[in-house]
DNA sequence: TTCGAAATTGTGAGCGTTCACATGGAGGGT
DNA sequence: ACCCTCCATGTGAACGCTCACAATTTCGAA
C-alpha cells in the first residue's frame, strides 16, 4: 500500500490518517479517535498519536470526512449585490459568525435578481455540498423562488420580510422607517415626503409601511410616494420632482445614497439642509456621518444581522426543527445634522 | 447492496451513479463516461443514460469526485474588509469569473490584517480543499505572509505590489495618482498636496509614488504629505492641518472616502471647491458622482482586476508554471466639478 | 469467411475518512 | 478462582466517484 510513495520520492503527499497511524503504532481508527477526542483512547495513546500528527504535520482530508459524514461544515450564502453597504456588511457578519462556528463559507452572487438565477445559485451551492444556505435576497422575486425547494435542505433568507414558509432573520424595517418618520414629525414638521426604493424589494416596501403608518398615526396627510432605486442618481433626480411641490419641508428617503443625491440636487437649487427641508436616510453608511449636511439615518446592524441568521440556519442543520423561525433586530435613530425643527413661517 | 433503500422508505436519499447505471442497465463506469462526455459511448446507450439521470434527478457528488481526483473545482478568497468599495467589487470580480470557469469560491475574511492570520485564512481553506487561493491582501504584512507558503499550493496575491515572489494581479497605482497630479499641474496650479493612505498599505505608499514622482517631473515642489486612514473622519481631520497651511490650492486624496470627509471640512471652513480649492480623489466610489461637488477621481475596474486575477489563478491550477505572473490593468482619470483652473491671484 | 484492430462496455481497486462491530485484556464482585 | 462488564483498540465495510485495465463487441479489409 502507498509503495509508490517511497521515501527517496521528492515530493511527498502530504500525511494521511494511515501515515499516523503506522507511526504512532497503532491503528487508523485510534488516530481518528483522538482526532475527535473520543474519551475511549489512553493518555500515552492519545500523545504518541498526537505527537506522530505533529511530526508529519497532518491535516485531515476535509473532503473525505464530507464524503463519509454526509456533512461538509461549509455554508453557502447567496447574495445579490455585495458591492452595496447592506448585503457586503450582512455577508462579513454571517462569514464571521461561520467561522466562529467552525464552518467555512461559500458565495454565489447573483446577476438578476431573479426566481430562476436565485434556485440555480442554490443548487449549485447545493450540489457543492454545503450543509446550508443563506439567500440575502431582498426582492420579492427571490422570496417567492424559497418556497419552490425541497423542505428537507436547510435554508434560511435575511431580509426577506414576513412570510412564514422559510426561517428568517431581519432588520424591523417598519418600525426604523416610523421612527424616522415620527422623528420628522415631532420635529414639527406638518407631514413628511418619501423617497422610496423600487417597489419589487421587500426592504423598500416595509420602510414605505412604516412611513404611512406613523403619518396615520399623527393624523398627518400622506403625500404621494416618489419610487427611486436605491441609487444616489435616483435620488438625484427624484429631487427635482420633489422640488416642483409647494410646501416640502421634511423628507424621509429610503437610503443614504438615495439621500445623497436629494443633497446634491438641493444644493445646487440653493434650498439649504436643514434650515428649508430636513431630510432621514437609512442604512448609515459609513460616509453618512460627512454628508453636506451629516444625514441624520437610521442604522442597520447588519453584523448582528448575519450573527443572527446564522444562528436560525445552524439550528436547522442540526436538526431543530422546533428552532427560531424568525429573528428581529431593531434598528436605530442616527440624529446628525440633516434634521431640524421647522422654520417658522 | 443499498438494501436499505426501499421503494416503500418515505425519503429516498438522492440518486448516486449506481442508480443511473442500473435503470439505464449499464455499468457505473459508463454512467460516468456519458458524464464527462466521453466519445467512447453509443449515442442510442448515452441517450439511455441520460433519460435514466433526467429520470432520477441525478447530480454527481462532488464531494465524492473530489476526493478521487484531488481537485474540487472551488477557489479560496482571503480579504481584509469587504465592506470596503475596492475589496468588495474585487471579490465580485473574482466570484463572477469563477463561476464562468466553472469553480465555486469560498470565502475568509480577516479580522487583522497580519501574517499569522493571513496564513491561517489560506490554510483553513487549503484545509477545506479548495485549489488554489487568491489574497486580496493589501498590508504590507500580508505580503510578506506570502513568500512562507509551500511554492505547490497556487496562490495568487491582488493589489500586493511588485513583488516577484508570487504571482500577481493589480491596477497600477503609480500611474493612477501621477495622472491625478498631473491634472491638477495642467490646471495650473504650483504644487498638489496630498492626504495619503496608511504608510502600511501597498495601495497608499505607491499612490504617494505616483504623486511625488509627477510633482518632481514637473519640478514642482513636494509639500509634507498627511497620513489619514482610508476613513471619511480621517480625511476630515486631516483638513484641519491644511487649512493652517497658506497658499494650499490642490490636493489629491488617496481615497473618495476621504475626499468626502476633507471637502466636508472645506465646506465648514467656508472654503469653495473647486474655487478656492481643487480636489482629485481616488476609487471612484459611485456615490463620487454626487458629492458636493461632484468629484473628479481615478476610477479603478475592479471587476476587471477580479477577472485578471483569476486567469492567472487558473494558468497555475492548470499547471502552467509559464504563464503570466503578473496582471496590471490600467486606471482612468474621471473628471468632474472638483476641480478647476487655479483662481487668479 | 476470417482475422485483427478499433470501438464500446465492464471490473475492481482505490481516494481518506467514519461507522458498526469484533476482539482482547483489566478490574471487580462473589 | 471465575465470570461478567467495561475499557482500549482493531477490523472491514461503506461513502460515491474515477482510474487503469480487462473483456467484449463490432466492423472493415483481406
Amino acid at each position: 500500500m502507498r509503495a509508490s510513495r517511497t521515501s527517496s520520492e521528492k515530493k511527498r503527499r502530504s500525511a494521511v490518517m494511515a501515515d499516523v497511524a503506522q507511526l504512532a503504532g497503532v491503528s487508523h481508527q485510534t488516530v481518528s479517535r483522538v482526532l475527535h477526542d473520543s474519551p475511549h483512547v489512553r493518555p500515552d495513546t492519545r500523545e504518541r498519536v498526537l505527537s506522530a500528527m505533529r511530526q508529519l504535520d497532518y491535516r485531515p482530508n476535509t473532503v473525505a470526512q464530507a464524503l463519509v459524514t454526509g456533512r461538509s461544515r461549509t455554508l453557502g450564502v447567496v447574495s445579490f449585490d455585495t458591492t452595496l453597504y447592506g448585503p457586503a456588511s450582512t455577508l462579513l457578519g454571517i462569514e464571521q459568525a461561520a467561522h466562529d462556528a467552525g464552518y467555512g463559507v461559500s458565495i454565489s452572487s447573483l446577476r438578476s435578481l431573479n426566481r430562476p438565477s436565485v434556485i440555480a445559485a442554490i443548487s449549485r451551492l447545493r450540489d457543492q455540498g454545503v450543509d446550508g444556505v443563506v439567500v440575502i435576497a431582498p426582492l420579492r422575486a427571490g422570496v417567492e423562488a424559497l418556497r419552490h425547494l425541497r423542505p428537507d435542505f436547510p435554508v434560511v433568507a435575511v431580509e426577506a420580510g414576513p412570510d412564514a414558509s422559510i426561517p428568517v432573520a431581519t432588520v424591523d424595517q417598519v418600525v426604523g422607517a416610523a421612527a424616522a418618520t415620527r422623528h420628522l414629525l415631532d420635529l414639527g414638521h406638518r407631514t413628511v415626503w418619501h423617497l422610496a426604493g423600487p417597489a419589487d424589494w421587500k426592504e423598500a416596501e416595509e420602510r414605505v409601511e412604516g412611513w404611512r403608518r406613523a403619518l396615520r398615526q399623527a393624523s398627518a396627510p400622506v403625500p404621494a410616494l416618489l419610487r427611486g432605486d436605491w441609487t444616489a442618481r435616483s435620488g438625484y433626480e427624484l429631487g427635482r420632482s420633489l422640488l416642483e411641490q409647494p410646501d416640502v419641508t421634511a423628507v424621509f428617503v429610503a437610503n443614504d445614497q438615495m439621500a445623497l443625491g436629494l443633497l446634491r440636487r438641493l444644493h445646487e437649487a440653493g434650498r439649504e439642509v436643514p434650515r428649508d427641508l430636513s431630510i432621514v436616510g437609512f442604512d448609515d453608511i459609513p460616509e453618512a456621518a460627512y454628508f453636506t449636511p451629516p444625514l441624520t439615518t437610521v442604522r442597520q446592524d447588519f453584523a448582528e444581522l448575519g450573527r443572527r441568521c446564522l444562528h436560525v440556519l445552524l439550528a436547522r442543520i442540526e436538526g431543530e426543527p422546533s428552532a427560531a423561525e424568525r429573528a428581529v433586530v431593531a434598528p436605530e435613530l442616527i440624529v446628525r445634522a440633516s434634521t431640524a425643527a421647522v422654520a417658522a413661517r
